[in-house]
DNA sequence: GGAAAGACTTGACTGGTTCAAGAAAAGGCG
DNA sequence: CGCCTTTTCTTGAACCAGTCAAGTCTTTCC
């Protein structure tokens, strides 16, 4: 996935294409489930004027019209990554905070028929997966810091 | 459950009982899935004198010690519930927020089988369905502002 | 090329949560 | 029962992701 074809990605949801969203969809491209802040840092490599403000309106626009899909695990900030269509979840490490993508095994669309929905019009059913990371599950202290 | 069940819970925990400890208890049955601010008003009520960093300490050591299930979903702030030690989860309405409890249709811990986990050492699936709940479903602008 | 709508910069601010130090009270023991 | 140790609570300040607001710049359409 180019420029050529975030910008189409851009225009068929009716935004417009500048410098900061391309950046953007580049850094959340090249660092899946990165927080705003490191996407932050990742696009000033690209773009240094690009504002704090900018990043949290780009991420917020690019959520809303579906572009990017935002995950935010217990105890985590947002997290970013480029939508793929798929119905993927996620697997968090409780130690060190990384995030994975998993597949459900069951289906397309996992456990979305719940018994008893209180009269709630359910539209999705999101798993997240908690667990060790193979570097944490390996060592006692945890490999890395929680971010 | 009365104070004295409780009493027994924070003992079995090795936990101290005290006042503020109860009235947290107290609160959070009263009010499931409330937020912090609320369950501080509700001790409060109460216990008047109890401090706002109590209640967050007191909630911390709760769910350390698995009295009580403390879930967050995406753009909330914490929230807590009486742990009833089943597998029952939550559907969260996108317009107002109030979260009620579902048992999942699929077995006793749904989903718990990704298809590729990336090598994680997995102990939970938790899974949260998205949607409006009755009120909100029904009216077009929403019925109460989210929290 | 110019106008209008949308996007970005700057700077201040909010609010849930956490940190730190000292005072208070719970529980064990003689 | 009353002392001692440990845990818990109070007070007060700080942190930080995220948001708000006003003004400037840029994209897009004509």
């Amino acid at each position: 996935m180019d420029d050529v074809e975030f910008e189409h990605l851009l225009r068929s949801a009716e935004l417009r294409v500048t410098r900061p969203r391309l950046a953007v969809l580049r850094a959340v491209r090249r660092q899946p489930h990165a927080d705003t802040g490191s996407l932050l840092a990742a696009v000033r490599t690209e773009e240094p004027t690009v504002s704090h403000q900018a990043v949290y309106d780009v991420l917020g626009a690019l959520t809303d019209s579906g572009l990017v899909r935002r995950i935010q695990p217990a105890g985590s900030v947002a997290r970013y990554e480029l939508r793929v269509g798929d119905n993927h979840h996620h697997v968090v490490c409780r130690t060190c905070g990384v995030v994975a993508d998993v597949d459900c095994a069951i289906g397309v669309r996992p456990c979305l028929d719940a018994s008893d929905t209180h009269g709630f019009v359910i539209d999705e059913a999101e798993v997240t997966y908690w667990g060790l990371c193979p570097a944490c599950s390996t060592s006692p202290t945890g490999a890395t810091a929680a971010p």
